[in-house]
DNA sequence: GTCTTTTATTGAACATGTTCAAATATTTTT
DNA sequence: AAAAATATTTGAACATGTTCAATAAAAGAC
């Protein structure tokens, strides 16, 4: 969870989980849009201000949802990693578990991704806020990679886990509008993308290639360079 | 131009002109987010719902700009198809045509962007509303690959036009995020991307590529999904 | 147990995008 | 040119995310 105002009175955290609850419940009813600050704090019982002083705004809300699916996903894809060494299974079941476990929240998302398209929004998931997360994200993403039956060059390999990480991104945006009968057409999405990715991987084995992995890698780089990283690493505190 | 409240007196089209002109001011002097609407009425001495008169949001004052700037393009991109076949050039040329004429407003297209995440609002380049402008553009990325010295498979050569223009699409958000100077980055990701891509057209040529080949144009399907083609072309109305 | 400091809570006030009924100006009809 | 119809303009009112000074409750110090 975020390490912001945390370790309070007992019945803070509390509180803070009621009108968690009780945004979660509006939002499903009337939609993001639909719902007021108004609406939460009623329907929690508690007074607009005090929404406030545990969510720094009605965006951050939605954020709460998805770190907290992130750690569902960490240890269910440790089990996944276990039973098989495909790398496309390993994958795919890292997308879909959380996918799925979010699934009544798809609309959610949609305003995450607009929050989070500049960089230095606290909600942006290239944002230094961010960082916790989305190196959770990548190292999930680079066990999965690790021992898995991936063919790859080793020149490429250590960039695998941020460009996963980045087509994941990608993957959530297209779920997130996708509005098709239980989302198959982003599970399609991703068995074409893997089917055309995978394949790719393994070209870059041969001699002639180096050239083009050079390329994938400047790439990475320069998409790097967007992200914000974590500046000040052991004390947590207020980061507006 | 937009064809909404249009062919009505010439002295209202001037006052459109006016509050956009004091629209982009202000949005320069102090960014989107620090004008306000009250802001830019004061600026060109009209109300506040005189200006609601002629744009539909404030957001919907940012697309007046772009679409400008694609007729300007337009004209200037069959100039430089005269004077080379080669696609990158075509293509490089296309792209930094509109985004150096743009370059003093690149904070607005964050939030057309923005806006844009969700395919059904108006200013999304995948809505409805959109799809003049879209079929634009698609159209003049046609006309630069038709003729050129670009080697492809011909099954994939007539999806190529929308591909690109969605590979155009992730373009103006880097860019638009892009602080390098004179956005270099961009400039170098565009080259990047089309040195890697433009071989790799030339391999679907290859007997074995057919595979590959298939893939691509059904996540070509797949995106193109999302699209929402235009239903009713001649009677423009409000489209709350 | 009382005093002090910190944490939690409140609701009214604020900022700003947007709407709307009414007023004014312009064009069209007769 | 008067009347009718239509287009433009106004500013006050509205909705809603957010802030803030004041208050209450809880925890800590003594």
């Amino acid at each position: 969870m975020i390490p912001a105002t945390s370790k309070k009175t007992a019945k803070a955290q509390k509180t803070k989980e009621v009108i968690l609850k009780a945004a979660l419940e509006q939002f499903r009813k009337k939609g993001y849009g639909g719902t007021t600050m108004r609406d939460i704090a009623k329907q929690a019982d508690v007074s607009v201000g005090n929404a406030y002083y545990y969510f720094q705004s009605k965006e951050e809300m939605i954020l709460e949802v998805f770190v907290r699916s992130q750690r569902d996903a960490e240890t269910r894809n440790r089990e996944t990693c276990r039973q098989t060494r495909s790398f496309k299974a390993r994958f795919s079941d890292l997308q879909f578990h959380r996918l799925d476990l979010l699934s009544e929240h798809r609309e959610l998302f949609v305003v995450l991704t607009q929050a989070g398209i500049h960089p230095a929004h606290p909600l942006s998931p290239f944002s230094a806020e961010m960082a916790f997360l989305r190196n959770e994200a990548t190292a999930l993403i680079g066990e999965a990679v690790e021992s898995s039956d991936l063919k790859v060059t080793s020149s490429l390999r250590p960039y695998l886990p941020r460009l996963l990480w980045l087509f994941n991104l990608a993957i959530i945006l297209f779920w997130s509008l996708d509005g098709s009968r239980e989302q198959k057409n982003t599970r399609r999405l991703v068995e074409l993308s893997l089917n055309l990715m995978v394949p790719l991987f393994g070209l870059t084995l041969l001699p002639l290639a180096g050239i083009f992995n050079r390329r994938v890698i400047e790439i990475h780089d320069l998409l790097s360079s967007m992200i914000r990283e974590n500046p000040a690493p052991p004390t947590h505190r207020k980061t507006k």
